[in-house]
RNA sequence: GGCGCAUUCGUCUAGUGGUUAGGACGUCGGCCUCUCACGCCGGUAACAGGGGUUCGACUCCCCUAUGCGCUACCA
């Protein structure tokens, strides 16, 4: 009987939700819903000078958009809360003395310029930097009565010689010795806990199973399992997952394009593309599978196939992959995406919306796609006055004029008989036959078919626009 | 500098001692076609380098190189 499986999803709040959070926050999510555990939102804010205001509730929005839903967290609640560390602070500081008092940690006076030097010296020396123990070396009575009276930290007390093994889900086992392993600090000046303590202590707490995270904290891993053994805790599984980069390969960053998760949404992408994207990013289940949506990532994934190294976060295939759900989508939840990257003034049609859903990769494409049904009176673009100055022109739109004439009822069909007609009669097809056509009536010479937009505009009016056409020609 | 992690087509990746090294995006060519797209078909392109181990290495070991991460009273 394995322990329900409990993980947690746990960013500071410093801005916009980016791509790899998303990922971060994705692969815990799959992972709970695979094993039917729990995916806790937990709001990591003791660092008060960076807190960044709204960000919770932009990571609320993102995670939301994206269909990733916290069972737990400030927002809905829950048996472990609070889940905001702000508002957990005299646990942690309670569990510090806790280990002091059990000589797993220490007071430390040292000033931050001493450690300044330290650092220095330590680091001119080729030494790996950590503190030197100085503080660890007082009485405990004394250190007792100064942290009484003086400002100080709490540092956790870190072997001085052996070795670590530990094990990781993705990386098997990893070592380190301990002599390059750091008296963490664990408590601040400013009485807040550390990452480090309160990670482990809220982890512990809030019965997290499985700690799945960013690469960036495997370097800091022995210190929390010396927590973990300080404290006489169990720890939980760790998976340190690959980081996302840019195409420099430096970790991925704003400055090198937009990794905001906001920033796709606006920019036309769907939540289940991004989602698949950034899915497939360090992960596959061996399968030739390209596209998936959450419920079939989620019978797909295990965490023991995620990628070791880093993956470029290069956004071609997303495009793609846009384009692939935008196919697969319901004609209305496809239009109801749509709709907020068209104006509102836009009296769409679902003809529109089909000849459109067909062919985009982004929804932010359909725009131009779809404007000059709304322009008036109609604009010709370059390619069109090209078409339309084209020496059949005249007799291409002359001729379809005395069709429409002779029309006793108007459609698409009607249109396409037509044009074949002429096109048979000069001897054309293709752009060379379409082109004058589309130009005068659309004043474009690419777009939607050409039946949807002779059905939209009615033939009033594009024999009105014909007539204009070939006056130009 | 120290420590750790990583390294297959341009990119995301499959591959766990014997493969014509597979797929996808991109790109190129073609087809389809009322345009542009979409779609379909085909081509292009990779095991970082050097040593071992082995009858045989992309696969195992070592070294080097390169990249990245960490190295804070940030997360």
């Amino acid at each position: 009987m394995p322990l329900p499986v409990r993980v947690r999803f746990a960013p500071s709040p410093t801005g916009n939700l980016h791509v790899g959070g998303l990922r971060t926050a994705l692969y815990n999510w799959l992972f709970a819903r695979q094993n039917g555990g729990t995916f806790i939102l937990r709001i990591e804010d003791t660092d008060q000078s960076r807190k960044v205001e709204g960000a919770e509730e932009q990571l609320l929005a993102a995670l939301k958009w994206a269909g990733l839903d916290p069972d737990e967290g400030p927002h809905v609640g829950g048996d472990f809360g609070p889940y905001r560390q702000s508002e957990r602070l005299d646990t942690y500081v309670g569990h510090a003395r806790q280990l002091v008092d059990n000589g797993s940690a220490y007071p430390c006076f040292c000033t931050p310029e001493r450690l300044e030097q330290l650092r220095d010296r330590q680091q001119k020396m080729g030494l790996a930097t950590r503190y030197d123990g100085l503080c660890r070396k007082l009485p405990t009575d004394e250190a007792a009565s100064r942290a009484l009276a003086e400002p100080h930290v709490i540092r956790l007390a870190v072997p001085r010689d052996g070795l670590i093994i530990l094990v990781d889900q993705i990386r098997k086992k990893v070592r380190f010795e301990w002599k390059e392993v750091d008296d963490q600090v664990l408590i601040k000046g400013d009485g807040f806990p550390t990452y480090h303590l309160a990670n482990v202590v809220d982890d512990h707490l809030m019965d997290i199973s499985h700690v799945i995270r960013g690469e960036e904290w495997l370097p800091s891993m022995p210190k929390h399992l010396l927590l973990y053994q300080a404290f006489g805790w169990d720890p939980p599984e760790f998976a340190h997952l690959p980081l996302l980069l840019n195409k420099d390969k430096s970790k991925l960053s704003k400055r090198q394009g937009h990794v905001a998760v906001k920033d796709f949404r606006d920019a036309g992408y769907l939540p289940q593309a991004l989602v698949n994207f950034v899915a497939l990013l360090g992960w596959n289940d061996q399968s030739n599978q390209e596209v998936y949506d959450l419920q079939e990532l989620t019978a797909a994934f295990t965490i023991g196939r995620v990628q070791k190294g880093g993956a470029i976060f290069d956004t071609g295939k997303l495009r793609w992959l846009n384009g692939q759900h935008i196919r697969r989508m319901e004609a209305s939840a496809f239009k109801a995406a749509l709709l907020p990257h068209l104006d509102s003034q836009w009296n769409i049609t679902d003809a529109m919306v089909a000849a459109v859903q067909s062919k985009i990769s982004l929804l932010s494409d359909a725009r131009e796609q779809l404007d000059f049904f709304f322009e008036e009176p109609v604009v010709y673009d370059e390619a069109a006055r090209q078409a339309l100055t084209h020496p059949l022109s005249r007799d291409i739109l002359s001729s379809l004029l005395a069709k429409f004439g002779s029309a006793e009822t108007f459609s698409g069909d009607f249109l396409l008989a037509a044009v074949k007609e002429i096109g048979a009669d000069l001897g054309l097809k293709g752009r060379d036959l379409w082109h004058p056509i589309r130009a005068a009536i659309a004043g474009r010479v690419v777009g939607p078919d050409m039946v949807t937009i002779v059905e939209a505009f009615g033939f009033e009016k594009c024999r009105e626009r014909i007539t204009a056409a070939v006056s130009l020609s």
